[in-house]
This record gives structure tokens, C-alpha cells and sequence, in this order.
DNA sequence: TAGATATATAACCAGATGGTTAAACAATCG
DNA sequence: CGATTGTTTAACCATCTGGTTATATATCTA
């Protein structure tokens, strides 16, 4: 894949299963990789890379203090993932209401049932 | 990645920058997976396997009508993604309200600012 | 029926992903 | 200092991913 904008990192890092749990786990309270590492059955260094998929996402951030790495979620990262997710349901329903009118005003016309038409009819040819 | 919920599948889908870009025109109109390939600079096999992974995602919805297959998005798994989102940002908040309750008892001898409470506050413990 | 059109499937490939174990590094402890 | 602890890095590996081209399938049209 090729990656381009944060976007992309904030949906990647959130593919994956384990990361998502990662996630879930930090939106409580921060934790240590160690205390990371602990909550899940693959080995210590598999988890360290999966926090810094997350740091590089943005999506956490990370603060180091003496060996351990204390890990928090980064609401502003999150926020863009939702965001994109929100604009696309936003235009989805604009466009859902323009069905509905059309369907509306369709039904003006006849009793065909519409059931079978899920698209905005582009044109008609006959 | 072994996949075991829809919302795997789901992010797992928006993961990939093409499909979401797939995403962003059928948010606008339905396309059959002709016009989609026609968008893009990859081959058409390589969009017929976009669209099939968006389709089992329940991202996508597909409606065959002779040879042409029309896809439309479906509002409802959108909604599973940016649910699971939302709720991170809810408990997330929850917690930096609680830091926030927190820095407000200690500022109780200081004058801390209050800056860093980004949303409703929930609930107030003293 | 033959040809054109829309899409899917098969076979393949380079590179990415997610895991492993072993070793390195850094900070604290005795 | 040496040992221990928390974490990263390196090297490796099987599998997955996203692309390709070639071919198959299904439908429409002349």
C-alpha cells in the first residue's frame, strides 16, 4: 500500500485487530509497552512494533521516562479518522434524501413499486 | 491478519487509500464497476478485487442488472466504523474529563487553566 | 450465431505484514 | 561494578496484499 497522508497511517494502524485492542485498552487509562505486552499472547517485541505503527499513526503518543514508555492516546488523530468517516456518511445521506425526493416525486406518477430501482435513474432512452 | 469481527473487515476495507477514494465517489452517486475502473489508473481486475473486498466488508452493496453490477454504499456499516470510533473518543474524553477533575481539585491552590477540557464535561465529583 | 461488452477468475509475482527468537541498549538496583 | 528490568532492533520466515496479464463467463447486439 502505498501511504500518502496521515489518513492512510490512521486507517492502517487501525486494520489491524490486536491494534484496535491497543487502542481500546489506552482510551481507559495509559499504559507502559510493558503493561501492553502483558495483556496479550504474542511476544513483547511483536507489541513494540504495533506501538509504533500506533506512534506513527498518530494516534499515540508516547513519553518516555527512565526505561519505561508511557503510552496515550492522541484525541486529534482519532478525530480525523471519525471525521472522514462523518463526511462520508454526511454526503450518504445527502444523497439518500435526493433518492427519497425522486422516489417521492416518482410516486406522483404511478403505483410502480420502486423496490428494484436503488440508483438515481441517470437517463432514459425510450 | 486473522479477521474475525465485521468491524475487522470494515477497517480492514478503508485501510487501503484506493478503496476509500472508491468510497468518496459512490458517497456521491452509484457507479457500476466499470465507471469506477474507469476512474482509476490500475487495471480493471485490480478494481473488481477492490470492489469485492468492499462488498464483503458490507461496505458496498452490489445490484447485478444483466451484465453491468451497480455498486452503492451501505450506510449501515459505515455507521459500525465510525460507532466503534466515536465510543473510543466518548471514554477517551471521560478520561481526560477525569484528568481534567483532577488538575481542577489541585488547582484549587493554584490557578491552573481549565484548557484542557475539549468536550462536555460528564460529570463533576466535588 | 458471431462479435462486442462488462465483469470475474486464475495464475503469478514483488513487496509488505505480522509474527518469531536472539541480541543490543538503556536505566535502575544491589 | 555486575545483574536485572524495560524496551528496541536485527534477522528471519510464512503468509497476505495488491498489482499484473491472460482467460473465462455472462449478457447484449447485429
Amino acid at each position: 500500500m502505498v501511504k500518502q497522508s496521515q489518513l492512510d497511517d490512521i486507517f492502517f494502524a487501525l486494520a489491524d485487530p490486536t491494534r484496535r485492542r491497543i487502542v481500546e485498552k489506552l482510551v481507559r487509562r495509559s499504559l507502559t509497552v510493558g503493561e501492553i505486552a502483558a495483556d496479550f499472547p504474542i511476544s513483547q517485541p511483536a507489541i513494540s512494533k504495533h506501538v509504533k505503527v500506533l506512534e506513527e499513526s498518530g494516534l499515540l503518543v508516547r513519553e518516555v521516562s527512565g526505561r519505561v514508555h508511557h503510552c496515550t492516546l492522541s484525541a486529534k488523530a482519532m478525530r480525523a479518522a471519525s471525521t472522514w468517516l462523518d463526511r462520508q456518511e454526511r454526503y450518504w445521506n445527502d444523497a439518500l434524501d435526493s433518492l427519497s425526493d425522486y422516489l417521492e416525486r416518482a410516486a406522483a406518477d404511478s403505483d410502480r413499486p420502486t423496490r428494484t430501482r436503488r440508483h438515481l435513474p441517470r437517463k432514459k432512452t425510450s
